[in-house]
DNA sequence: ATACTTGCAAATCGTTTGCAATACC
DNA sequence: GGTATTGCAAACGATTTGCAAGTAT
């Protein structure tokens, strides 16, 4: 499997998007969604930046936010709010929940349907429910 | 009911918490946890100087910002992380959840017992839960 | 060819900090 | 008096923007 294949499921993932598969974009798309990613990812504008350094994409960083933007705005990727002055980003964009631990600041996704939330009170009159975050916070036990 | 009263039960609260009630902390507590306070509040940082130089208090930003994370800090209020880059602070801090506005960057309490969260998955090995925070996100319904 | 993208550096936003002046006990 | 607190302005980190140069279709 070469290095330079058009990784062409990502070159019409990012097109279906309405994203023209740049050299910058399709690299990021890589290290996001490609298929050596096992499982599902959560990164910070800088993380992915730094991480696109050291495989040698050369890349600014602000493209890399304005490529996540992108990516979410496309429904590719979910940003998730955790920590005031930071911003994950999320490759499920499946219904699902979080733990977050707070001494490492990192993510973890839980399965949707794990989390049973009963009696959700009705929105409020002219608005509609747009999403449900559930962030579990774990702290690290002092044994 | 002076102006000018000492408001012994707000200073009494800000002792106990350990905290002098110096003129800025006490006019603070006054504008979050005052009598004329009917209901829970959800401000910035931003939002409380504004309202306190309006009310003719004269406090700096710095203080606001070191007086809210000493009050969080003493379990007098919660924050709150709805939106990267905005930190809200809660002067309900018993257990509840919100609703987020997000066309307003409104917060909104649901009452703890509301809503029922059921098969929480178990804290990693390791971890304790620190607190579940659920955010209903709210969206301005286009009629 | 033309519209979309990029990179850079500067600008911006919310928040924090260093430190001299000031207020509380 | 001695320590905690304040205010200011500068520092800060994350994110955004303006604009000239580059790239996809």
């Amino acid at each position: 499997m070469s290095k330079d294949r058009p990784y062409s499921a990502l070159v019409q993932r990012l097109k279906t998007a309405g994203l023209r598969p740049t050299r910058q974009r399709l690299a990021l798309a890589k290290l996001l969604f490609g298929v050596d990613q096992v499982r599902d990812r959560h990164v910070t504008a800088e993380q992915l930046h730094a991480e696109a350094l050291g495989e040698s994409v050369r890349v600014s960083l602000a493209t890399v936010y304005n490529s996540l933007h992108q990516f979410t705005e496309a429904g590719l990727l979910r940003e998730v709010v955790v920590e005031a002055g930071r911003s994950y980003f999320d490759t499920n964009v499946s219904d699902h929940h979080h733990f977050y631990l707070e001494g490492r600041g990192e993510l973890q996704d839980i399965p949707g349907d794990r989390i049973h939330l009963a009696n959700l009170p009705t929105a409020p009159r002219g608005t509609k429910v747009d999403r449900v975050d559930v962030i579990i916070r774990l702290a690290e036990e002092q044994s």
